[in-house]
Formats: structure tokens, sequence, C-alpha cells
DNA sequence: GTCTATAGTCAGATAGAC
DNA sequence: GTCTATCTGACTATAGAC
């Protein structure tokens, strides 16, 4: 509460006039972030263009989003690590669903052979994953710079996504 | 401290005598636990048998221990989340490594054509997300019990790694 | 080796002046 | 509305007895 009163220029005592306690302006925050950061990935998701189009678009968006803003990476690991069933809830309700039924709804119209609920997930920690990952992952030997750059990352989950490991088209792309 | 205290059986001051403070504790914990969950996977990496059922029982493998061991899900999670620089190289060089090595060398011999150091963070990610999101996944909309089984976790990330979202090859399986 | 007692710090939250 | 001043409790860590 400290940090963000300095942050906001007001004192922590002048906090409470405006939220009732640390916990409801935590999801006040939360829920303020993802709104304004998903707003532009749920349209891309929802948009005329073809299912694939419109899916490699939302992973080049999202690997954008992941590399350049790392304050809200980090919120996304944050609340994944949460264990509180209520505010799970509540940000669920109020912010995480559009986004999540936004992916699962084009990933059921590419391919009907997977469980959409899981391609859903599966999408998206593909995408997050490496950046999650991030300064453990510069530290792994191999390390190439190019393992961060977010059109690298973008191009390999795309091309995973479309073909998998699957060596009978090595040269299909 | 207290809670490591009381969950040992030993007061709070008697940790210091085996510890230098807090930071040393939680290092030689996480090394201890990482070492002694990943050892197992570890073996099946660098097993004789051909790499897809290398792949294929790591896969399995690692979905159990994610559905089953929480805590060490949790972490995992924890551990990617902190930026402390110093106590990230520790554990990298300590622990980490082996185990990122192995998947990195597994997946290279699958396939040539993707960048390894990025393939095996994918299959990483692919395997933990739907754990990590646990709470979160089950109370979006459409979720179904079978969507938390290791075992079609396993199926399902498999399936997608063998041949992505290609609709070419809907019966090949 | 393990304890009791406590120092020193920092957190969230409130009271009450203006 | 925003402030100053302060309360209460929790934390890491140390001192020193046994």
């Amino acid at each position: 509460m400290r940090d963000v009163a300095a942050a906001t220029g007001i004192t922590p005592a002048g906090l409470y006039y405006y939220f009732s306690d640390k916990e409801h302006l935590y999801l006040e925050v939360v829920a303020h972030e993802f709104r304004e950061k998903t707003a532009a990935l749920i349209i891309v998701l929802n948009d005329n263009s073809s299912p694939w189009v419109r899916l490699e678009l939302f992973i080049t968006n999202l690997t954008h989003l992941a590399a350049t803003d790392e304050k809200f990476l980090r919120l996304m690991q944050w609340v994944r690590l949460d264990s509180d069933e209520v505010r799970q809830h509540k940000l669920v309700e109020y912010v995480f669903k559009d986004l999540f039924v936004a992916i699962r709804d084009l990933v059921a119209e590419l391919n009907s052979r997977y469980d959409a609920h899981m391609l859903a997930m599966s999408v998206f920690g593909l995408v997050v994953i490496s950046f999650e990952a991030g300064l453990l992952l510069k530290l792994m030997p191999g390390h190439r710079p190019e393992n961060d750059n977010p059109d690298m990352v973008a191009k390999h989950v795309i091309e995973l996504l479309r073909s998998g490991l699957s060596k009978t088209d090595d040269n299909a792309f």
C-alpha cells in the first residue's frame, strides 16, 4: 500500500478513501489492467478474417505483449499462482472469461479433432512459457539471442501448431 | 521461518544453527526438491529406447507429477516468477540445467527443423500450463472433468506435438 | 544443538485534524 | 478528500542460557 501511495502521489491513508482494503484495491487493479491489455487481443480473435489468419495474428500480438510488457506478464503468472478461490472466481467472471472463450471458439473452428478447452490453454501456454521462463532460459547453456525475439517465438509457435513434429512434410513450408 | 520451524519440530531460532539465513534455507530446499523430483524424469529422457517413446514417457510422467504433486507444481511456477538474478543463476547451475539439457537433446534428436532451445520450452509449457492454470481453468465455462485428467492431458499434448493442427491427416491416428 | 526472550523493522489499517 | 500520527501484529534475526 505504501508503494502504491508513493506511485500515485497520495499518502497510504488516502488510499483507504477510495478502496476499503488492500484486497479491494488489488482486484480493481488486476481487472482494469487485464481489460485494458486484452481488449485488442479479443478484437483480433473475433475478426472476420479466416481462422488461421486470426490465430497467427493473435499469437503475434500476444508474443509482443509478453515480450514488451514485463509487468503484465508477471501479473498473468501471479494470478495463476494465487490460490484464493473467491478471488479467482471473481476474476474469471469479470475479466478472464471473455479472452478464454474467444480463444476457445477460434481453435474449435480451426480443428475439431482436439478438445477446445485443452487446445485453448495449449496455445496460450506455448506463447507465454518462453517469456515466463525469461531469465532462466537466458542462463541455460546454448541460449541464442533469437530465442527471446518475439517474432522468432511467434514463428516457432505458429509452425509447431501448424504441423507438429511430423517429419513427413519437412519441406512443406 | 516460523512455518518451517513448526513443520520440522524445532523452533525458529533453531533453524539458524543449520542455515545462515532464510535465503540459504530457501536455496537448499528448492535444490533438494528439484533434484529429488526430476531425477526419474532425467533417467527417462536419457533412456535407450527410441526418441518418440522417450518423449511420450517423459510427457506422461511430467503430467502425473504436475497433477499429483501440487506443492512441486507451485514451486516450479514460483521459481519462474522470481526475479533475483543471483538466485536464478545458482539454481540453473545446480539443478535446472540437467533437466533442460536432457529435454533439449531429446527434441533435437526428434526433429531438426525447430530450434531445440525453443522446442524444449514448448514441450515443457504444453504439459504444465493446464495444471498451473488449475483453478482458473476449472472455473471457465465449458470445463469438463477430463480436462484435468493427467492421462487425457498427456494424450492431448502428445497428439498435438505429433501432428499439430493440420487437418490433412484427420484419421491418421 | 536447542531453547527463551527480545531486538529491530515493516506491513495493513485507523483516528481525527483540516 | 487528503493529511499526520499512530496502532497492532507479523516478520527475520540475534543474544545468551542450558
